[in-house]
DNA sequence: GCAATCCTGTAACAAATATTACAGAAGCGC
DNA sequence: GCGCTTCTGTAATATTTGTTACAGGATTGC
C-alpha cells in the first residue's frame, strides 16, 4: 500500500515555501476533512489564496485538485472500512438478530478451534499442481465444491468439480489414484453416496480430504484432512456459513501459493475474455475475471 | 447528539419510492463516501438520474444537497475526532488471520446496513406459495442460487433453480409473468446474461429480487428488493461469504413464515426417504431430510 | 376506460468551482 | 542599488455542478 499522504506533507514539510506551509498546517490540523472541501474552503482555512493551495497540491505530485482529493477520498473509505472504525458507528449488536450473531459466532468459533497446520497443509496440496483435485458436495454443500472449484480452476490446472446424477459418480472414479486429492463437502444428514465416493477413490491411493461440521461425517474415517465447522443455528436448518468460509480461505491460500501461476493464468482469461468482448477491458483493478 | 442520518434513512425506507429506495441502499452501502461526492456520482451509483437524487435529498428533510452533504460531514469530522477513531489510525496489529477478520467483518458489516424492512418484505414474497421462485446465479455465484433453491423446495412448492448452459436460459422464460418472482445473484463482474434475463423477466410482469455486492450490479435498476452484501477482502478474489448468509437468513425466514407446511413436507420427505432406505430413520433431531 | 396524480428522466439554465493569465511584491545575487 | 527570479493574490475564463422546468409514463381512484 502507498504511504499515506500526512507522512510524505510532514517529511517534506521544509522544501515547501511559507504559505505552502501554512496550507500544510491547515490540512494537517484537519486531516482528510479539510482538503476534501473547495479550494476556496481550503484556502480560507490556511490563510492564502485559491491558487497557492493548487501550487501546494501540485508541489505535492498532483496534477489538479481533484487528484488531491481523490487521494485523500481513497485514503479515508480504506480507514472507514477497518474494523475499528465501524464498531464506532453502530451498535455492537449486527441488526440483533440471533440468527445473524450466530452465523457470525459459528464462523468465529470454527476459525478460533480449526487446526492451522491442518488448514496450512492442505492448502499446500491443493497448491501442488502435480495432483489433481476433484470437489464433490452432497445435495446441500455441492454448491460450495461448485463454488471452490470455479476459482481453484482459474488459478491452477487439473480441477475436476464431480457434478450430474450421483449414480454417475462411479464412472469418475475410473482412473482415480494417488494423484489425486478428493475435497469433500458433507453435512447432516450425511449421504452414503459420499462416503462410497471417498471410500473407493481413498481404496485407490487418492488423498481425501473433508469439511464437514461438527458432528463429523463418516468420510471422516478415512480422510487424511478434517476441517470440522460449526453449522448449528437457531433454525430448523443446519447452516453452511463457516464451510463456505472455510472454502474462501483455501481459496485464498492457493492463489497465494501459486500467485505466479495465477496472475499467468488470470491474465490469459483477461485476454481471452477481451478476443471475445473487448467492451469489458480496464473495468476494475482487481483480477476482473 | 442529533441521532445519525444513516439511522434515521433506515427506519424510513418504506416511505420512499422505488427509485429513492435505490438512492437509500447506494448512500448505506457506501456510507458515507457516496454522498460526499457529486450529485451526478451519487446519481450513478445508484442508478437513478440527478434530479431523483435531490427529490430524496429533499424527502430527508434538507433544503439542498449542500446542507445534506454538510451533514454527513459533521457526522463524519465527529467519528474521525472520536478516540477510537484516532486511534485506529495508529498501526494496528488485527487479532489473527486477516482475511478471516475480513470475512466476519463483511458479514456483520452486511447485516448491520441491511434495511430490515426490505428483508422481512422479501421474506415473505418469498414464503408466498401463489409465487413461483426463480433462483439465478453467475459463474461463482450459482452455487448460492443452487444452495437456497435446494433449501427452499423442501419448504415449499414451485422453486426452480435456472441452471444450465446460459445459452439456454432464454427458453425458461417462457411463461414467466406477474406470478413470478426472480431472485438474482450477481457479483463483480457483472453477468451481461444475468442482466437481460432478469430486465426480460421484468417486462413479463415478474418482481425481480436482487443479491450483490455494494457496488451495484445493473440489475439494481430494475429490481423490486436490493441486498447489497460486502466482499471486499484482502486478496485477488471477492468474497461471497456475505451474500450466503443473505440467502441463510432468508432460507431461514421462509422456513419459520410457513412453518405448518414446511413441517408437513418434510414428514412427507421423509416418509419416501425411509420407503427407500429405512435404516436412515431417527438419525437426528433437527429436520432431517 | 378515463382523468387526475405521482414518479421519473432529459434538457436547459443558473450557480459554483477549478484553473489560468497577469501584475505587483518580495527576495536574492552581483 | 539594480536586475532577475520567485512568490503571491486578483481577476477573468473555462469547466463543472446543482437545480428547475417540462414532458412522458405509470399508477390509482372513480
Amino acid at each position: 500500500m502507498e504511504r499515506p499522504l500526512l507522512e510524505d506533507i510532514r517529511d517534506r514539510l521544509e522544501e515547501f515555501t511559507a504559505t505552502e506551509k501554512r496550507a500544510a498546517h491547515a490540512l494537517m490540523a484537519n486531516y482528510p476533512m479539510q482538503g476534501l472541501g473547495t479550494v476556496a474552503q481550503f484556502a480560507e482555512a490556511a490563510g492564502v489564496s485559491a491558487p497557492t493551495i493548487l501550487r501546494f497540491v501540485a508541489r505535492l505530485g498532483f496534477p489538479g485538485f481533484a487528484e488531491f482529493q481523490k487521494k485523500l477520498r481513497g485514503e479515508l473509505e480504506s480507514q472507514l472500512n477497518s474494523p475499528l472504525a465501524r464498531s464506532d458507528r453502530l451498535p455492537a449488536e449486527p441488526g440483533g438478530d440471533p440468527l445473524v450473531s450466530q452465523l457470525l459466532e459459528n464462523v468465529e468459533e470454527t476459525f478460533a478451534h480449526l487446526p492451522k497446520g491442518e488448514l496450512t497443509a492442505l492448502t499446500k496440496l491443493l497448491a501442488d499442481e502435480r495432483k489433481t483435485l476433484h470437489l464433490i458436495g452432497g445435495r446441500f454443500t455441492d454448491g460450495l465444491a461448485r463454488y471452490m472449484a470455479a476459482h481453484l480452476r482459474i488459478v491452477r490446472a487439473n480441477v475436476n468439480h464431480v457434478a450430474g446424477q450421483q449414480g454417475n459418480w462411479l464412472d469418475q472414479l475410473i482412473g482415480i489414484g494417488p494423484k489425486d486429492v478428493i475435497v469433500v463437502f458433507d453435512i447432516r444428514r450425511y449421504q452414503t453416496e459420499l462416503v462410497h465416493f471417498a471410500e473407493a477413490a481413498a481404496r485407490q491411493g487418492a488423498t481425501v480430504a473433508l469439511i464437514t461440521d461438527s458432528w463429523m461425517s463418516p468420510v471422516g474415517r478415512i480422510a487424511s484432512f478434517v476441517l470440522p465447522a460449526r453449522v448449528a443455528v437457531p433454525s430448523p436448518w443446519d447452516s453452511s456459513l463457516a464451510l463456505m468460509a472455510i472454502a474462501e480461505v483455501l481459496i485464498a491460500g492457493v492463489t497465494r501459493e501459486n500467485q505466479e501461476t495465477a496472475q499467468e493464468r488470470m491474465r490469459e482469461l483477461e485476454a481471452l475474455r477481451n478476443e471475445i468482448d473487448p467492451s469489458t477491458e480496464g473495468r476494475g483493478s482487481r483480477p476482473d475475471i
